[in-house]
RNA sequence: GUGGUUGUAGCUCAGUUGGUUAGAGCAUCAGAUUGUGGUUCUGAGGGUCGCGGGUUCGAAUCCCGUCUUCCACCCCA
């Protein structure tokens, strides 16, 4: 009765090679956090609904998974009232749900521990997400998130350093990126501005499409989603709005100035650009209106890398959050974060062919196995060379030399070590180079040292 | 969640208006070669034609459902 077998939709499985090219990319991006102070926590994979429900608005609610309840999960539910319909019995059904992204939980834990954390406490978690999602080339249903934050501390230097932090990552990965950053306070001053406080989420995703359906349509669309007419007339000259992001502030400055809100949001990006001004980073950043990012919780900066030269979309997003843990009681604190998202990460850089040859975590060495007495004669020395840091192992039945020597060609091990009875009487081994072809026979003391240089 | 798209050997793909026992290349394994991989030659294994149902004398082929893939919308890493 073998079934084929297969995994959720959305989800992969990863084979050695691939593992090599995404630890790279972790590692990359784990010592980069770490060059900047921030220490790494973990936390499970699912949370209670309580913890998640409500923090990624509407649409965020549906894409989470739901754990169905363990034992009788129906027990107590009258499976024949009139309100039986899925909607109506999940609450009671489900109490726990996968994570949805790493910010929640962090601002959980933070509440959770606040006596045991000093702030402003940078911390860093690098783990997998996932996302009911519809799967599409970059966007899967479960995916790792590579997060950086700070909580505890209201200066925009920790903005400047996150972005600080980008450039660093994607410099050392080799990908040409552009920071977008924008204000959700400007988003609000503009909102305000036009008289249209409450729209506030209408009026920025009708902006973030003007690039895909144009200024008409998106009119058109304002006017459907009820912003009233002289509204959508104040708003045009933000949306013609041009020149670079300095430009675009000071233009800004003598409309949504006059609201209190848009004003404390210029003044956050004014500063921030001047931080980042300072800082000599490789990669270019420009203030974006038209970023709204749907995350609620964002109440400043926002931001968003794009790659280059490529069709996948956002590598990674972050944003300021004044009062996610003042939902689980804890007020008062802010946090900044960023998270880089390790999946798309790995497809631009496929995509661009960016993944370094070399990689140090495959074999250098292989002995081949002649038979019982030629092992006894190279374990001491395979442990030898392990010792001395040398990723080595020997093949571990004396098959046909032949298809040791295709195990070691397949696994790309660069080295091969031979023992047969003429080495083993003589103390010695032979080193084939195996891209070459070239091959020595050296005294057996002097292995490690031939194969350490 | 809405609309579309895809699925044949491990991989990339052929497969005639519906017609015998579904093919090729690459990969795998074995041999040529008992201490030498990549090249070459010879041979072999491997298929519930995504899955389930229907139409038909007969279905990889036509119809319906479902799963999966990719794409657009939505949203996002």
């Amino acid at each position: 009765m073998a079934q084929r077998p297969s995994i959720p939709k959305g989800t992969r499985d990863f084979g050695p090679q691939i593992m090599v090219k995404r630890n790279f990319i972790f590692e990359t991006i784990r010592n980069v956090f770490k060059r900047y102070g921030y220490q790494p926590i973990e936390t499970p994979a699912m949370e209670n609904l309580t913890t998640l429900l409500g923090k990624y608005g509407d649409e965020g609610d549906k894409l989470l998974f739901r754990i169905l309840n363990s034992g009788d999960f129906l027990s107590g539910i009258d499976t024949n009232a009139a309100d039986f319909q899925s909607g109506n019995i999940a609450s009671s059904i489900s109490e726990k749900g996968l994570r949805y992204d790493l910010t929640v939980p962090f601002a959980r834990f933070v509440v959770q521990y606040r006596n045991d954390i000093s702030f402003p406490f940078k911390r860093y978690q690098i783990q997998p997400v996932w996302r009911a999602d519809r799967p599409q080339k970059g966007r899967y249903r479960e995916f790792y998130q590579c997060d950086a934050d700070v909580v505890g501390s209201n200066s925009l230097l920790n903005e400047a350093e996150l972005v600080q932090i980008v450039d660093d990552v994607f410099g050392q990965l080799k990908i040409q990126t552009v920071v977008k950053i924008n204000n959700r306070k400007i988003l609000a001053g503009i909102a305000s501005y036009i008289g249209s406080p409450d729209s506030l989420t209408d009026i920025t995703i009708a902006i973030d499409k003007l690039d895909k359906i144009g200024i008409e349509n998106v009119n058109r669309e304002l006017e459907e989603r009820g912003i009233s007419a002289k509204s959508i007339q104040l708003l045009q000259p933000i949306l013609f709005m041009t020149g670079n992001s300095r430009e675009k502030i000071n233009a800004l400055e003598g409309l949504i100035g006059t609201t209190e809100i848009g004003a404390k949001g210029l003044e956050e990006v004014k500063t921030l650009f001047d931080y980042l001004d300072s800082m000599n980073l490789n990669l270019s950043y420009e203030l974006d209106l038209t970023l709204a990012r749907g995350l609620n919780y964002y109440t400043g900066a926002i931001f968003e890398v794009k790659a280059l030269n490529v069709s996948i979309g956002s590598v990674c997003g972050g944003g300021r959050y004044d009062d996610l843990t003042g939902i689980f009681g804890l007020p008062d604190v802010s946090g900044v974060g960023i998270s880089f998202g390790a999946d798309r990460i790995y497809d631009v850089m496929s995509e661009l062919n960016l993944f370094p040859e070399k990689t140090s975590e495959s074999t250098f060495a292989l002995f081949v196995n002649f038979g019982k007495e030629e092992e006894k004669y190279c374990l001491p020395y395979l442990r030898t060379l392990r010792q001395a840091g040398i990723n080595s192992e020997i093949f571990p039945e004396a098959d046909k030399m032949k298809k040791q020597l295709r195990y070691a060609d397949q696994k790309n091990i660069p080295v091969v070590i031979l023992a047969g009875e003429e080495e083993v009487k003589n103390k010695q081994f032979t080193v084939k180079w195996m891209q070459s072809g070239e091959q020595q026979t050296i005294q057996a003391e002097k292995l490690v040292e031939l194969l350490t240089h």
